[in-house]
RNA sequence: UGUCCUAUGGUGUAAUGGUAACACUGCAGAUUUUGAUUCUGCCUUUCUAGGUUCGAAUCCUAGUAGGACAACCA
C-alpha cells in the first residue's frame, strides 16, 4: 500500500552517511527563537526535521536559540511548544542554547588564547566600515592586535559588566579581506545589559548567532543541521568554529524556505501585522501562523500532508495557497459531520404544509463515514433556504428554485415554486412553495426526479449563530515583492462575520468537531464562542463549479 | 562590477547518462438527494549556446535570468 516515493535531497545524503557508517543514527534539531509564534515555514521545517529522524531512526532535539534576551519572551516558548506537540511530533530533548552560556564563555576564552579572538573596542558603525563591501575588502581593526593577556582580561572585564552596551565586542579573528562577509572577523560576543528569560541577569555579555548556533549544534552532537538558503554563507564560519574549536564535527544543509501565495511568511511582517493590529493576534484565524490555522479549523494531518506534498529542495519557490486548501478539504470530507445552515436566509412557506405541524427527519452524518451515523433535524411549513438557492428569472443552466421549478430539500421533500412575494421596493421577501408528501427522502414514491438539491432549516428551531468567513489576507500574489509597503496589499475584505441559521443539533458543537456546512464549506467552534453566541469559524469553503460558472 | 546558491508545464516536485512523470490549478465530461465527494479525459514542461557521449533534464564550459551576502537579529 506504501507506495515508494523518491528521497528528497536530503533524504539522499542522510541515507548515504549511513550506508557509509558515518553514524549509527541521526540527530536533528528543530532551533526556534523565542520571539514569535512558529508559522507554516516552521511548519515546514519542524516536518522535515522530525520525519527524518522519524524515517531514518534517530531523534531530534527541540532547542531554542535564545541568545538575544531583548525581544525574546517566555510566553513564546510555550506557545511554540504547543504548535509543535500539536502538529503531532514529540523532541527528545528540550535545550536551550542558554544552557550552553558557561561553556561558550569557555570556547570563546580558548579561542582567545590560541590567538583566534580579540576585543574590539571599535563602535558598531566602525565595525560597519571596516568590513567593506562584498565587492571591497574590508580593513583591519585598529584593536585587532591585542595581546592574549590584554584580550582575556578585557574580556572577563566584559563578563563582570564593566562595560557599557556597545562599548565593547569580542570578535573572532578570521580574515579581513576574505571574499565571504561573514568569516570578516565576524562579531561573537556583544554586551547587553538586560534581563533573560531564563538565565535573569546572570550574564550581561551574550553570544552572536554564529558564535551559538553552530556550538549548540556539537554539543547536542547533532548530525544534520538544517537551516534554510540564507544562512548558506554561514557554512563557512560555522564550520571554522568547529575546527578552531576542535569540537563535534556537525554538519549545516540548507534548503529553500516555504513561501505561500497571498500571504506573508516572515516572523518580522507577522509581528507588524499583530502589533498594529492589521490582524487579531498571532492566531487571528487569517494568519498563516500555526496557532492561527489550528483556530481556523486545520488539522495537523493536513498540515502534514502539504508539508509532503510540497516537497524539500533548494530553489525559491512561491506555494499556489490552493494546494493547502487541497489537502484540508481531502482530510475534513473524511472526518467533517454534515449539518445544515443558512447564511443567507429566504423565506419559504410551504403552503400545504399544515400550520402548527412538524416532523423530525433524518440525515446522514457523512456520507464518506457510514459509521459516522445520522441525526434529526426538524421539518415544518415555515423554512429558510439559501437566497443563492432561488432565481426569479433563472440563468442557464440553473437548477434550483425558481417560479414553477422543482427542487429537492436535502433529506426531506420536493418542493415547487408557486407564488413569489415581495416587497414595496420589489425585493423577495418570501416565496410560496407546495411540497409532495410522497417524495419523502428513503421513502420517495413520487416518481419525481429533480436535478436540484438545496439545504434548508426549519425557521422555529432554527439557531442564530455567528459564521466567521475569511479570505485572503492580502491582494497580491506575492506581498513580499512589495516588501515596504506591504500594507498597500492588505485585503480589507479579509474577515466577513454574519449571523446564519443553524439546524439545532449544531447546538451541541463541541470545539473539536469539524463540520462541513452543506454546500457552503468546512467549519469549526471559534474560541470566542460563548454558550449564548456560538461561533464559527470558516475554514475553507467547498469547491463550487457553480459560482465559477458565474463568473464567465 | 566579487563570492556563493538556483534554473524541468501556470504552481510545486520527480526522473540519479537510456521513452520527461506525479500532484495542485485550469478546462471538458460521467456519476451524484451536497453544482461537494468520486471517476474519466484534455491543456501545458527540461533557460540559451557550445562540448563530452551510441545516447544528456542529468556530466563539462560559457552565457543569461533569479536569489543570498556589507544587523552589536536569528
Amino acid at each position: 500500500m506504501t507506495e515508494e516515493k523518491s528521497a528528497n535531497f536530503l533524504e539522499e545524503i542522510v541515507e548515504k552517511d549511513l550506508e557509509a557508517g558515518k553514524y549509527k543514527h541521526i540527530i536533528t534539531r528543530f532551533p526556534p527563537e523565542p520571539n514569535g509564534y512558529l508559522h507554516m515555514g516552521h511548519a515546514k521545517s519542524i516536518c522535515l526535521n522530525f520525519g527524518l529522524a522519524l524515517k531514518y531512526g534517530g531523534k531530534t532535539n527541540l532547542r531554542f536559540d535564545d541568545t538575544n534576551p531583548v525581544t525574546e519572551e517566555t510566553e513564546y516558548v510555550e506557545g511554540i511548544k504547543n504548535d509543535i506537540k500539536w502538529l503531532g511530533f514529540n523532541w527528545s530533548d528540550e535545550f536551550y542554547a542558554s544552557d550552553y552560556f558557561g561553556k561558550l564563555y569557555e570556547f570563546a576564552v580558548t579561542l582567545i588564547k590560541n590567538g583566534l579572538a580579540y576585543v574590539d573596542d571599535s563602535t558598531s558603525e566602525e565595525i560597519a566600515k571596516q568590513k567593506g563591501t562584498p565587492t571591497q575588502p574590508g580593513t583591519n581593526s585598529p584593536y585587532r592586535d591585542r595581546s592574549i593577556e590584554e584580550n582575556l582580561q578585557l574580556f572577563a572585564e566584559m563578563k563582570a559588566g564593566k562595560y557599557k552596551d556597545g562599548e565593547k565586542v569580542l570578535r573572532a579573528k578570521v580574515d579581513m579581506a576574505h571574499v565571504n562577509m561573514h568569516m570578516r572577523d565576524p562579531l561573537m560576543y556583544r554586551i547587553k545589559h538586560a534581563h533573560h528569560h531564563r538565565t535573569g541577569d546572570t550574564w550581561c555579555i551574550y553570544p552572536m548567532y554564529d558564535f551559538a548556533h553552530g556550538q549548540s549544534d556539537s554539543i547536542e552532537n547533532i548530525t544534520h543541521s538544517i537551516c534554510t538558503l540564507e544562512f548558506v554563507p554561514h557554512r563557512a564560519l560555522y564550520d571554522w568554529f568547529i575546527e578552531k574549536l576542535n569540537i563535534y564535527p556537525s554538519h549545516q544543509y540548507e534548503f529553500a524556505r516555504l513561501n505561500m501565495t497571498y500571504t506573508v511568511m516572515s516572523k518580522r511582517k507577522l509581528l507588524k501585522l499583530v502589533s498594529e493590529k492589521y490582524v487579531d493576534g498571532w492566531d487571528d484565524p487569517r494568519m498563516p501562523t500555526i496557532s492561527g490555522m489550528r483556530r481556523r479549523g486545520y488539522t495537523p494531518e493536513s498540515i502534514r500532508e502539504f508539508c509532503d506534498k510540497i516537497g524539500i529542495a533548494k530553489r525559491e519557490n512561491l506555494i499556489d495557497i490552493s494546494l493547502l486548501e487541497f489537502c484540508v478539504r481531502e482530510h475534513l470530507n473524511k472526518i467533517a459531520l454534515r449539518r445544515m445552515v443558512v447564511v443567507d436566509p429566504l423565506k419559504v412557506v410551504i403552503t400545504n404544509y399544515p400550520e402548527g405541524k412538524s416532523e423530525m427527519l433524518s440525515s446522514e452524518n457523512n456520507p464518506e463515514d457510514h459509521d459516522a451515523g445520522s441525526r434529526e433535524m426538524p421539518f415544518s411549513r415555515e423554512i429558510y433556504i439559501e437566497q443563492d438557492d432561488f432565481m426569479e428569472v433563472p440563468a442557464k443552466k440553473y437548477f434550483r428554485l425558481a417560479p414553477g421549478q422543482m427542487v429537492r430539500l436535502k433529506s426531506a421533500y420536493i418542493i415547487r415554486c408557486e407564488e413569489v412575494i415581495k416587497d414595496a421596493s420589489g425585493k423577495v421577501i418570501t416565496v410560496n412553495c407546495t411540497y409532495i408528501p410522497e417524495s419523502k427522502s428513503g421513502s420517495d414514491v413520487s416518481g419525481i426526479n429533480v436535478k436540484g438539491v438545496i439545504h434548508w432549516v426549519s425557521i422555529a428551531e432554527a439557531l442564530p449563530v455567528e459564521i466567521r468567513s475569511y479570505d485572503r489576507l492580502f491582494n497580491v500574489e506575492n506581498p513580499a515583492l512589495i516588501d515596504d509597503n506591504m500594507l498597500d496589499a492588505l485585503n480589507p475584505d479579509s474577515l466577513n462575520k454574519k449571523i446564519a441559521y443553524a439546524e439545532p443539533s449544531l447546538k451541541n458543537a463541541t470545539a473539536d468537531e469539524r463540520f462541513q456546512f452543506m454546500r457552503t464549506g468546512y467549519f469549526c467552534i471559534d474560541s470566542d464562542s460563548t454558550k449564548d453566541k456560538l461561533v464559527f469559524n470558516r475554514t475553507v469553503t467547498l469547491r463550487d463549479t457553480w459560482a465559477k460558472e458565474g463568473k464567465k
